[in-house]
DNA sequence: ACGAGGTCCTGCGAGC
DNA sequence: TGCTCGCAGGACCTCG
């Protein structure tokens, strides 16, 4: 499920369109949309060009020369797909968005599930939306005390919490169990009850952890692809996430799975990262 | 202010 | 074999 590293690899993948006209919008489903009706959003994309494609925490941004931002955030099972044929076989199905690019290409927005959705904002709402996202964990102004105030001020499980996008921005199920093991923290711990030393590994955890990913392009477990519709490689290097039942890289107990915070699958082992 | 639970959506695997 | 059912889950919403 693209997280930020998912995210993050599209956008890169996606450059080329920097500088491009799009065309020719075919749109297959509106139940993506949000804000925005189908005739807005073809007629806003429909001769637009593309001034720069970039990315705030799961959110995909595509700046056109209006001014106006094509937001989609691909949630579940949404991919982005920048190709210069027609998509075949497995991508060719479940397309929900298809723009022409100019020079030849396409660029496809497929989801099967269609929990993703798209958005159309102009620059003021656009500021208005994303000052309520947290702080990009990559960023190098990302900063340890307003992270540990802020997981200071809710009760909340620390595995919720760092998940909650108003706190951070990014994580999601699978970075969020590899984070809290890599830190060796209980996932159920309420946020605000973490150990001093606590909140400095799991800002270093989450860092590493989401780096690595994106150095691999990404987790793919079923859907998620890149840019360029090839599968990440981090499933490989998960510790904890769909590994229940299977033993601890670091101790070889028997990993545990739950889903007692917020109906998540959430992998742990519970003695590297028990509550003493 | 918190936790619990519903909603969206479709594919898949379990169970009968 | 062919059906039904529950689950997967990120963000957002309502309710108590």
């Amino acid at each position: 499920m693209p997280e930020l590293p998912e995210v993050e690899t599209i956008v890169r993948d996606l450059q080329p369109l920097t500088g491009r006209a799009l065309s020719n919008p075919r749109l297959s489903h509106t139940d993506v949309l949000r804000g925005v009706t189908a005739a807005r959003l073809k007629a806003s994309l429909d001769g637009a060009r593309v001034r720069r494609v970039s990315r705030r925490a799961k959110h995909v941004v595509m700046e056109l020369d209006s001014g106006l931002r094509a937001i989609v955030q691909p949630r579940m099972t949404g991919a982005l797909i920048l190709s210069d044929a027609p998509l075949s076989g497995e991508h060719a199905g479940y397309a929900v968005l298809t723009l022409d690019v100019e020079g030849g290409a396409r660029l496809t927005y497929r989801d099967v599930r269609r929990l993703g959705t798209i958005s159309l904002l102009d620059a003021e709402a656009w500021n208005t939306y994303t000052s309520r996202i947290g702080p990009e964990p990559l960023a190098n102004d990302f900063d340890i005390g307003a992270f540990a105030a802020a997981l200071g001020g809710t009760r909340q499980a620390i595995k919720k919490a760092i998940m909650d996008q108003r706190l951070i921005a990014g994580v999601g199920n699978i970075y969020a169990n590899e984070a809290l093991f890599v830190a060796r923290i209980d996932p159920s711990r309420p946020a605000n009850r973490l150990a001093a030393h606590d909140v400095p590994r799991l800002y270093r955890a989450i860092r590493k952890i989401l780096d690595a990913a994106v150095r691999s392009k990404g987790t793919t477990v079923r859907d998620y692809r890149t840019g360029t519709g090839q599968r990440g490689a981090f499933q490989f290097k998960l510790k904890v996430y769909d590994r229940a039942g299977r033993p601890c890289v670091r101790c070889g107990t028997w990993l545990s799975t739950t889903h007692a915070i917020d109906g998540r699958q959430t992998t742990f082992c519970w003695r590297c990262q028990g509550d003493a």
